[in-house]
DNA sequence: CGTGTAAGGAATTCTGACACG
DNA sequence: CGTGTAAGGAATTCTGACACG
């Protein structure tokens, strides 16, 4: 009623159900969060908590992986499409990473 | 991608959260699930799991105790609202029903 | 680099029961 | 009737480390 569309940004979700939900395992998820891939909360006695649209980003991680872009490519791509007004500041050393995915898919 | 607004309806809240999420007791949680007024999903292990409509469900459940409407009475209006198509054929004792609802609110 | 695993501890959830009313 | 609580056990998650490569 009052939260709408919202349902995909709540933070609800343990890191069991998360690997039910991608098929990626418990060391994956942590190490994509250790690489600053995602930023799942937490609660107050430390327990990961992720959204949905953390889901997906996760599985589009597993993928860029499953081609071989490293987690650095990756972060820099996830960045890229936080900050597309940088576009053309970052554009050389981008266009090197834009070209390697437009290889691999 | 390709779940699309089904967000609301997948079972991945556990019982802390949706006591965050309404400010509802995990014991007034598990009694309404025991006066089948909601149906959680249960892991494997007897975990229970609910979705962000359950929550919303909750809060309108919540609601109308504090009205003073009791849990059967509940569970009529609940039912009613899942088949409506059954509307004529309870309408006499329904009737009351509704009419105490009126009042209330 | 990305992922598996065993280790030990902490946090979460479960059920059935007693209590009050 | 609806809810609180203490009890004991089971399931979940956490971190840091070692391993392989």
């Amino acid at each position: 009623m009052e939260t709408k569309d919202s349902y995909k940004d709540r933070k609800v979700i343990k890191i069991g159900d998360v690997c039910e939900l991608t098929g990626l395992s418990v060391r994956q998820i942590r190490y994509y969060e250790e690489r600053k891939l995602i930023f799942p909360d937490r609660s107050s006695t430390g327990i990961r908590k992720f959204s949905f649209n953390d889901v997906e980003k996760l599985v589009e991680i597993a993928n860029h992986l499953a081609d071989g872009v490293n987690t650095h490519e990756i972060r820099q791509e996830l960045r890229r499409k936080q900050n597309p007004q940088q576009e053309k500041r970052n554009e050389m050393i981008e266009g090197q990473i834009n070209a390697h995915f437009k290889l691999v898919k």
